[in-house]
DNA sequence: GGATGTTAGACCATCTTTGACCAATGACAT
DNA sequence: ATGTCATTGGTCAAAGATGGTCTAACATCC
């Protein structure tokens, strides 16, 4: 089996006994497999992105750290659909507003987020001297990260939102 | 846990009984958690800054001292007005984090805003090929606009309360 | 054999902790 | 008043502890 798929299966299985959230060391975890530490980083880049449903936060330094969240299972399909077909790569003004419009009114995100997600991609926030794709590109990376947001904070704890914060 | 968090924690326990603001003995507090007088030192400057919302008086010799004030504001609008101002036309992700640490510790954001925001102008939502200036720019502009739609919630929110009250 | 996916490693960035050395203050002796 | 010195806090730089990025070499799959 290819080391970056063992990585992976041992994440996973991490992450399905223990609720939604992990932690991790890079080093510890690469000595485990003996491999170089940025392995961890590629299969994290290629496997735990918001497109297959994770988010990462990670911090360096002394007491470092990596942590992975995993959308919850029942509105994941939904998101995930939302997130890979809905946005893809590239999304404009309008249809990012239609989006969040649907979301709200099926109550994924409060008015508040709804709002808040408007203004975070609307054309005043992004107004700079971009081209049209660059922008639309943006607009997609951005709801997608807020997205993933939403759909895992239901898992963090108040402490952990103090650190995701720093 | 990292020393300094724990430190960070310990004073900022500290404020909360005490009225937003405390006075310490660098020596003190250092022997108390067995580490260098300098890592309070570190602390301060990392966590208890202008830009996190404290002031710091302190004098040596006999009798010295550690003052720690936490700023306060009028109001919500003011602080807000005041982060806006600061943000200027550029930002990098280290600041914007603080000044959204600093709205949702005095409850002018809620967390699940706070983690909005921060998930809007992290590295990741902007990890495009663009110059760090032209993320910084956008990053700035982002965090107004969401400033801007925060301040305007909680403005309508006020005039609720008082037409209520009417 | 070319496109795509993996792996390792050199080099980088960030955060923390400690310690040597510096500066200010006040008590006290002269 | 002045000088001395113990008492405090401040600065800065080095070392340590992590994680990140980039790229070349290698592997695998059409």
């Amino acid at each position: 089996m290819r080391l970056s798929d063992a990585i992976e299966q041992f994440i996973k299985t991490m992450m399905v006994e223990d609720a939604h959230q992990i932690e991790l060391k890079r080093n510890e975890l690469a000595e485990y497999f003996r491999c170089a530490p940025s392995q961890i980083n590629y299969v994290l880049a290629t496997r735990f992105t918001p497109e297959h449903g994770y988010v990462i936060e990670s911090r360096r330094g002394g007491g470092g750290y990596i942590r992975i969240f995993r959308i919850e299972h029942d509105n994941s399909r939904q998101l995930l659909y939302t997130l890979n077909e809905r946005i893809g790569d590239t999304i404009d003004e309008h249809a990012a507003t239609n989006l969040i419009e649907q979301l709200y009114e099926r109550e994924i995100a409060t008015r508040s987020e709804a709002l808040l997600m408007q203004s975070a991609i609307s054309h005043q926030a992004l107004s700079l001297p971009l081209p049209a794709e660059m922008k639309g590109a943006l607009r997609a990376k951005i709801l997608k990260s807020m997205l993933m947001q939403i759909a895992c904070k239901n898992h963090q704890s108040t402490e952990e939102a103090n650190h995701a914060l720093r």
